[in-house]
DNA sequence: CCAGATCATCTTTTT
DNA sequence: GATGATCTGG
């Protein structure tokens, strides 16, 4: 038999096998469900199916794109070529470009992401002059999304009682109209939200069966990771694929459900049955990736919760050591101790940065971590958050492109119409707006004939309005002869981004503007690595990078770093040394989901997926009190912790409060070293990172002005402005200072240690005598 | 209309 | 602590 094959158990293999007809997978944690996906799709090649005819669906682009590789490895580039392999968002769009005019929409339309889509909604609810405090607009959008996601069009959504209802009850019985409009203004913009993507797909197969024939003849064979998060829209869709064929794979977990917060339905999975009466079962329960007491103090978690299918997930690796559980006193003090830890345990066991995870449950958890690792020269990367393409110099500029390819954009339009500023203020922009509104038509549309929209601008506006119509236009003209690097220099240049940047000598406006060359930088590769010239337009490029995420933008230099990211985007990796942070009760569990018994049952599921990532080690700290808004706030380990079985954890003891200073002692000797003699040479190499702009020390008795956001280290000692003395190794907590942070190093001398500044409000004014002052970005 | 300053609100989790 | 909305004086 192939020798492939070989590399699988017996569970494995057969569900490789099993490839006619519906078969589900429920595959435990670490169960090797990649590997089957992989093989499956490796194995039906082989067997003669043509890549075209297979449809392969995950969730995020990276697990598309490594299964991509291992399928490539074992049958080879040539035969995988035209696999259909990505996100359900993005095979999806690709199917409505081509499909577009089906549903009434131009092939380029453009994708609103998640802060365009508010930008709309928000805009709504000022023009039909809702209280906004009534009408918020995450949770408005929320509501959107939700219908969405369940195929409630705006008029089914009028017209349904329960939805009415539940709004009657809310007292926002404007939100259908809010809906309607939201829809109404994003198809005159020739846009499409996520939702969208899914939403329309399945109209599109509803009013044109032909179509749906099309694909459903073209996709012979279809798989699908994660089934467990998949929603209704999403599982119409394959449901309608998959009729006729029924050579359908999906491959789930249901303890690893937890995106119902999208409107992922458990029950799919469940369901599968009652869809695909003849369907296969294959059950993975050996557990490839943990030691033997995660696998259990993870199977000792999850049978807490009352919904589930029954599966034993076994590991045969070592025993392995217990997951340790440390106490912090506050939340620098918890970064400051994983960070340490991460140090020793990489000079104990020899590895790679990249070998660890920071996991956590909410994005602002990071900060601390990140300037934790700062401090000790680890290096690290942050995921998710604000991705470089959220980045506002980087939206801006790339709301041009999509003005530029689809000029009905409303979002990208509003975006730039005054950035740089050209005299085009509110005033206008409203005017523009009740007219659009008034005649159910495109800004654009008006602006581009004045001759028939005559709104009696003076002539000052009229001509800035033209001037800009003119510029969009002519970049767009050349949209199909120049490639995407072209344009898109020309955009940055012509409209002087560029140039108001450069001109700019703030520190802000240098890193603006090195992520606008590195922007460029990225579409240069685009162009270059496409093969048909036709390929390489600034359309086809916005087409790539709209759905992409930080996983999507890895370079060498993210290769030995350690992981910092939720563990909702850690779902699917793995990782020798785990630590999950911040396990304390109302932040994970978060407050929102602890008064339900579902919400927190899901809550359940997201902490078993973070012990499940890691190979060896996990640690999970808390601590009893974390900043939250600029307070302090007190927090109480989570019932997670106590949830785990007592043979495979070890809890802090009481007196381990002071762990810190007595049990470090590589990492402290390496602090010691980089600190110790605190030249300002090399207090500023181990600041290198931070890029630090130097300002002159501030001159004896004189006032040193700090700007908002700035932070001030400072060495020796000083007064303030009342005459009080101030040492570097001073716990400051001033009102005019803000709040002060000793870096702790232990062995230096208090005037030599550094202190640093965190300026909160508004511009400050700082005297200091005697003390050297270093202001860093 | 704009720049700068102050106020207000905010936190799940993501394609 | 950060972002966006709002206010104020030019």
């Amino acid at each position: 038999m192939n020798s492939y094959l070989d590399d699988l158990n017996d569970a494995q293999c057969e569900a490789v096998k099993a490839t006619e007809g519906p078969s589900l997978v429920i595959a435990g944690a670490g169960s090797g469900k990649t590997r089957v996906l992989t093989y499956r799709i490796a194995h039906l090649i082989n067997n003669g199916v043509k890549a075209h005819a297979i449809l392969a669906l995950t969730f995020t682009n990276k697990a598309a794109r490594d299964m991509k590789e291992r399928i490539i490895s074992i049958v080879g580039p040539a035969v995988s070529k035209n696999l259909w392999m990505g996100t359900f968002h993005s095979k999806f769009a690709t199917i409505l470009r081509i499909e577009s005019s089906k549903i009434g929409y131009p092939s380029n339309f453009s994708i609103y992401d998640t802060a365009d889509s508010k930008s709309l909604i928000k805009q709504i609810i000022e023009d039909m002059k809702l209280d906004p405090q009534l009408y918020k607009v995450s949770e408005v959008l929320g509501r959107i999304s939700s219908a969405k996601n369940n195929l409630v069009t705006p008029e089914v959504y009028a017209n349904d009682p329960q939805y009415i209802e539940r709004d009657r009850m809310a007292k926002r019985t404007e939100l259908a109209e809010i809906y309607r409009q939201y829809t109404r203004r994003c198809f005159n913009s020739g846009a499409m939200d996520f939702d969208d993507l899914l939403l329309n797909t399945n109209i599109l197969f509803r009013d044109n069966p032909g179509v749906l024939e099309k694909y459903q003849s073209k996709f012979r064979y279809i798989l699908v990771d994660e089934y467990q998060d998949t929603n209704f829209s999403q599982y119409l869709i394959i449901k309608k694929l998959a009729a006729n064929h029924q050579n359908i794979c999906v491959v789930g977990d249901d303890a690893q459900s937890i995106y119902s917060f999208r409107g992922a339905k458990i029950e799919n999975i469940l369901n599968f049955k009652v869809d695909y009466p003849g369907y296969q079962l294959f059950k993975l329960e050996q557990n490839y990736r943990s030691t033997q007491n995660i696998v259990n103090a993870a199977n000792s978690i999850i049978a807490h919760n009352k919904n589930q299918i029954h599966k034993k997930v076994f590991s045969k690796k070592q025993v392995g050591s217990k997951i340790r559980v440390i106490k912090a006193n506050t939340d620098s003090e918890e970064a400051y101790i994983v960070s340490n830890q991460i140090l020793d345990t990489q000079l104990q066991k020899c590895c790679n940065f990249n070998e660890f995870a920071i996991l956590y449950r909410i994005n602002a958890q990071s900060r601390t971590f990140e300037e934790a690792c700062r401090k000790r020269n680890i290096p690290y990367k942050i995921y998710g958050g604000i991705s470089f393409y959220q980045r506002k110099e980087i939206k801006d500029l790339i709301a041009y492109f999509r003005l530029v390819v689809n000029n009905k954009d409303e979002e990208s339009f509003r975006r730039v119409i005054n950035y740089p500023a050209r005299g085009i203020g509110k005033t206008t922009l409203s005017r523009l707006d009740a007219y659009a509104y008034e005649n159910d038509i495109n800004i654009w549309e008006i602006i581009s004939n004045p001759e028939i929209h005559n709104l009696g601008f003076n002539t000052g506006t009229n001509s800035r309005l033209q001037g800009f119509v003119k510029l969009i236009s002519e970049f767009s003209a050349q949209l199909n002869e120049t490639d995407a690097f072209e344009v898109a220099t020309q955009i940055a240049t012509m409209t002087g981004i560029l140039m108001e940047l450069h001109n700019d000598k703030s520190p802000e406006s240098l890193s603006k503007f090195e992520n606008i060359r590195e922007l460029l930088n990225g579409i240069k590769e685009f162009t270059l690595s496409v093969e048909e010239p036709e390929k390489s337009t600034l359309g086809k490029y916005l087409e790539n990078i709209a759905l992409l995420t930080d996983f999507d933008t890895e370079t060498d230099d993210d290769k030995d770093k350690v992981s910092l990211m939720t563990i909702h985007s850690a779902k699917g990796l793995e990782f020798k040394n785990v630590f999950i942070v911040g396990v304390e009760e109302n932040l994970f569990p978060s407050s929102m989901s602890v008064g339900s018994q579902h919400e927190l049952e899901e809550e359940r599921r997201l902490f078993y997926v973070a012990l499940t990532r890691a190979m060896e080690d996990v640690v999970i700290t808390y601590t009893r009190s974390r900043f939250q808004w600029g307070s302090q706030l007190n927090c109480t380990p989570s019932r997670f912790i106590d949830e785990i079985d007592d043979q495979y954890v070890e809890l802090p003891k009481e007196e381990d409060n002071i762990r810190i200073n007595e049990n470090l002692p590589r990492s402290f000797e390496r602090e010691r070293l980089k600190y110790s003699s605190l030249s300002k040479n090399k207090f500023e190499q181990a600041q290198k990172p931070f890029s630090p702009a130097m300002v002159p020390p501030g001159p004896e008795g004189k006032f040193v002005s700090v700007k908002k956001s700035k932070k001030v280290i400072m060495t020796g000692s000083g007064h303030d402005s009342k005459g009080q003395e101030i040492k570097a190794g001073m716990k400051v907590a001033h009102e005019k200072f803000g709040v002060g942070e000793v870096l702790n190093i232990e062995g230096v001398h208090p005037d030599e240690k550094a202190l640093i500044f965190f300026f909160n409000t508004g511009q400050k004014q700082l005297l200091l005598r005697y003390a050297k002052l270093t202001i860093v970005g």
